[in-house]
DNA sequence: GACCCCCCTTAACAACGTTAAATTCGCTCT
DNA sequence: AGAGCGAATTTAACGTTGTTAAGGGGGGTC
């Protein structure tokens, strides 16, 4: 009847009923069904879920590799922020995309490839290699916590329907007093697109300035605040 | 024999029991057993266990709110990134923190007035509201994902012991052939501490270039990369 | 003393991840 | 072709989870 299962067609058929039923709704015994299989057969090929899920994450990020590695720009900064734009299409491309991704551990070194591409382009424009690790890092860590928190607003991608939670007129009146951090609400939920660019331009700025020899405080300890008293 | 429970003890409750067992072992039953009570009694005070875990992350912020709304310093960078410190502190001090943090939410107001404290400062400062807020969203954003990612690495506060599955060995020999990317995953696990402020660094200086009046592109639309595909 | 509302208990349900054992499929060797 | 064998899957079951339904005890008020 169907042909035999393994990692791969299980991670692609979680994968995409991911999209179907959310993160919550991806139990084994929905998985198993889509495969029409039984949910123990699932267990001769990970050890449990969470290597499962592991190779969900895999999965996804093998996809999102090649778009990554193939940015293009004509200056550094146009490459990375093209780079990282593709990453958070492709998070917001999968529910709870971001979710699934972060604290995950890849099962491969299919992420190395892109990465390796990045770093060695901005050692060309200069960096020194730890710079350089640094500042991809940085705005992939930024990147994930942004799409964690767009998602929580946004649940599924391609459908405008917010989480019924966020109301208007029930944060207005639990705002009076408080006109800043309301407007401040406002800049976050109206435009999100446009936020996530703004804290893009933000880093990537931050990154010229800072990690490039030759910006202002690129080889001195120098920080804002006092790093030294941590 | 027990005192009757309400929602502030039993959110109490559920956060002392988090450093103990975990998010994953934070279930109705065992808060229940801790409070002397059976598990659907939780259900009087709380619609579900959702609601419960909001209300735990909430009283999370509250915890952090005057340590934040106090953070001192002589310029409005400082006083940010001392702020934004504080708020790394706290999350790092509950098992989960991060994730239970981020994308949950709040039951009340408490957020809104270190919020609007940070934001009158910048305010102050120079900064047009909305690029306040924005600058503090980014730099929390920022760092919800920098604490997601350190908590997957070291589960548990105040203790040493990494996740087993972060190998060294294993890691160098998957990646051979990827010198930059073996580096650049040193450059993270060896010393979380430098990695958060040098991420801090340059989200700040970033700021300061791009959304502060006199910055470098404050007002214009001009981005690295190109914003207007998006 | 009867009523009522608040808060909690007991009992139960469906669904979950996971394990153990039995079973079937698909190949190889003779 | 048939026996043998390991790989892959099924059936059955266990303990635990979030959640619901129904009932009961304990103050306060008429």
């Amino acid at each position: 009847m169907a042909t035999r299962i393994d990692r791969a067609l299980v991670a692609d058929t979680a994968l995409r009923l991911l999209n179907e039923v959310g993160l919550e709704g991806l139990t084994l015994r929905r998985i198993a069904k889509e495969l029409d299989v039984q949910a123990p057969a699932l267990y001769w090929h990970f050890k449990n879920k969470q290597e499962l899920l592991d190779e969900v994450a895999t999965e996804m990020f093998r996809r999102m590799a090649a778009p990554i590695a193939h940015a293009k720009g004509d200056t550094w900064q146009e490459r990375m922020a093209a780079a990282i734009r593709e990453q958070r299409r492709f998070l917001l491309g999968y529910r709870d995309g971001a979710k699934v991704f972060s604290g995950t551990r890849f099962t491969d070194d299919s992420y190395a490839t892109p990465l390796e591409k990045m770093l060695r382009d901005c050692i060309e424009a200069g960096f020194t290699p730890r710079a350089a690790a640094r500042a991809w890092f940085t705005l992939s860590t930024y990147t994930v916590g942004y799409v964690i928190e767009e998602q929580s607003v946004h649940p599924t991608p391609e459908s405008d329907d917010r989480d019924p939670a966020y109301e208007k007129e029930e944060r207005a009146r639990r705002l009076a007093g408080h006109p800043l951090a309301d407007e401040a609400g406002w800049e976050f939920f109206d435009d999100l697109d446009a936020g996530y660019e703004d804290g893009l331009r933000v880093v990537i700025a931050g990154i010229e300035a800072t990690l490039l020899p030759g910006g202002r405080s690129a080889a001195s300890g120098e920080a804002p605040g006092d790093p030294a008293q941590q």
